[in-house]
DNA sequence: CGTGTAAGGAATTCTGACACG
DNA sequence: CGTGTAAGGAATTCTGACACG
């Protein structure tokens, strides 16, 4: 909800644990991102840094492959996902600004 | 509040991570442990693995360090802490199982 | 007591490539 | 297309020890 992240989204997951973590190879992990399905990040030394967040949305890929889903496919469900939530998260935002402003006046407050 | 764990309690953070995480050295990581106020858990490979939580409790270590607490003072204060919650454990299982009679007579069902 | 460091070995991770299908 | 594997190097982690104070 806010620019802080929460340990779901901390990238801090070797790619070793993350295989421990969901079944796949390292092989396969480093695949899907090669097919921008994973976005991790990078350790100072260089090593692929996973969050939990990034584990889930694994296993998810993992379930749908075993469905035959191709790599582009799965991209293509993840895109449009973000896509709505992204329309989501404007509306949200401009609900909050209206609202800043009925709480203003409820306070007996000067519009700006 | 039961069995399952969380992101939170998640043993997965690799020493070196944890030591980026932490501005600890990863022999003050490993020192701690040896004086009992760190538990990581071990991976196939035998490499320590930490939670945020450890995380977490290893930043107030640093900061009582800071003030001068020896680790054996920490050690005693992180004892009574944990006595005092399993105290509160049980007296909320007391709790819950009280409530579950209550419950189970308002429903109308026969005591076992 | 708390922490640094050098030591040597074992395991991890990285990249680019060849293989199969 | 998706995944396995061998290759060689670089970085990580481990343990037990010596050092200083």
């Amino acid at each position: 909800m806010e620019s802080e992240y929460s340990y779901k989204e901390r990238k801090v997951i070797s790619i070793g644990a993350v295989s421990e973590l969901t079944g796949l190879s390292e092989r396969q992990i480093r695949y899907y991102e090669e097919r921008k399905l994973i976005f991790p990040s990078r350790s100072n030394r260089g090593n692929r840094k996973y969050s939990f967040s990034d584990v889930e949305r694994l296993i998810d890929i993992a379930n749908k492959r075993e469905e035959g889903v191709r790599t582009d496919e799965i991209r293509m469900e993840y895109k449009k996902e973000k896509t709505r939530e992204d329309r989501e998260t404007r509306k949200k935002m401009i609900q909050g600004q209206l609202n800043a402003r009925f709480m203003t006046q409820k306070n007996g407050k000067r519009f700006s």
